[in-house]
DNA sequence: CCAGCAGCCTGTGCGC
DNA sequence: TGCGCACAGGCTGCTG
C-alpha cells in the first residue's frame, strides 16, 4: 500500500482507532521487522506506552508515545488489521500489539520487507527518519532546491523523483503520474531539466499527492478483501497501469519500459 | 563518490 | 492441471 497518500489514508484510519490508547504486551513474531534492534528491550520499553498521536513523515508511520516514537514502514505490502484478543494468529502477521486489554492491533506482511523502529523522542535524528528529504508541501521545496539537488546527476527523472532523501513521499506510481502531467520524458537526466520543468515538478506532485489523498490513495492489486484501506484514485490515473491505452492528451499509445528496474508508464509523444 | 543491479520475500497471473 | 516465468505500490547494500 505504500506512497505517501496510501499511508497518509492508513494513518488517519489508526488514529481515529488508536488515539488515547495505551499498548498493554507486544509480541514480535518475526526477528527482522525491528532489524537490528533488541526485541526484549523493544517489548519492555513499549509496554505501558500511551499513543498520544500519529503522525507521518514521508512513508514512515511514526507512532507517537509518551517516551518514544514508533517508526513504522510498510514497504510494498505491510498492512494493520485489528482482531480480538488472543484471536488465532493468521500467516504473515508479524507483530501484535495489545491495546488497552480490549483488542488487537497486528501488523501483517506477506512479502516481510516492512520496518519498524522504537527510537526515543530526541534521538529521532539518528533514525532512518532523519536522512529524508523535504515533504512535498515544504515551503523549501523551490526549483533552486531541486536544481542544486539534481545537479551532476546523471540519473533519469523517474529515478531521482524516487530518491527520498530529495523530496519524499512518491512511489512507482505517483512518479509516472507527476512526469506526464509535467510533460517530461522519464529518461530526461536530472542535470537536464529546465527551470520550467523543475516547477512543472513540484506544482504536478503538489497536485498529484494532495487528489491521491483526497481519493484515500490508490488500490491497484485487490489482495486485501479484508480490512485494507481501499482508495479510487486508480480512476485518475493517466498513464500508470495503462500500458496500450490512448495517451488522454494526444491519443498516442502509452508505453511501459523499465527504468531502473521499475516499470514506467508514459507517452513518448507528448512527454518530451 | 556514483550508477546499476541483485537481493530481500511471497504470492498471483499468464502463456504454454 | 501444472510449470516456469514475470511481475508487484520500496529500499539497502554490494560491485565496478
Amino acid at each position: 500500500m505504500p506512497e505517501l497518500p496510501e499511508v497518509e489514508t492508513v494513518r488517519k484510519s489508526l488514529l481515529l482507532k488508536l488515539k488515547g490508547k495505551t499498548i498493554k504486551d507486544l509480541k514480535v513474531l518475526h526477528n527482522n521487522v525491528f532489524q537490528s534492534q533488541n526485541i526484549e528491550e523493544v517489548i519492555k520499553n513499549i509496554k505501558n506506552q500511551t499513543i498520544r498521536d500519529i503522525k507521518r513523515r514521508g512513508k514512515w508511520l511514526m507512532y507517537d508515545l509518551d517516551d518514544y516514537y514508533l517508526l513504522s514502514h510498510l514497504r510494498m505490502e505491510g498492512k494493520y488489521i485489528y482482531r480480538d484478543i488472543n484471536e488465532k494468529i493468521e500467516k504473515h502477521e508479524l507483530v501484535i500489539f495489545n491495546i488497552d486489554n480490549e483488542f488487537e492491533l497486528r501488523y501483517k506482511d506477506v512479502r516481510k520487507f516492512g520496518k519498524m523502529y522504537l527510537v526515543l523522542k530526541d534521538e529521532l535524528d539518528k533514525s532512518p527518519i532523519g536522512k529524508l528529504g523535504l515533504e512535498p508541501w515544504d515551503k523549501n521545496l523551490t526549483k533552486e532546491y531541486l536544481k542544486n539537488a539534481y545537479k551532476n546527476k546523471k540519473l533519469s527523472i523517474k529515478t531521482l523523483l524516487l530518491d527520498q532523501s530529495i523530496i519524499v513521499g512518491i512511489g512507482n506510481i505517483y512518479a509516472d503520474e507527476i512526469l506526464f502531467l509535467s510533460k517530461i520524458n522519464p529518461y530526461k537526466k536530472g542535470n537536464e531539466l529546465s527551470n520550467k520543468n523543475l516547477e512543472d515538478i513540484i506544482k504536478n506532485t503538489r497536485i498529484v499527492l494532495d487528489k491521491a489523498i483526497k481519493a484515500g490513495g490508490t488500490t491497484i492489486r485487490s489482495y486485501t478483501s479484508e480490512e485494507g484501506v481501499t482508495g479510487l484514485f486508480q480512476n485518475d490515473l493517466n498513464v500508470h497501469k495503462r500500458e496500450g491505452e490512448k495517451c488522454p492528451n494526444c491519443g498516442n499509445i502509452i508505453i511501459r519500459e523499465k527504468i531502473n528496474g521499475r516499470s514506467s508508464y508514459y507517452c513518448n509523444k507528448c512527454q518530451k
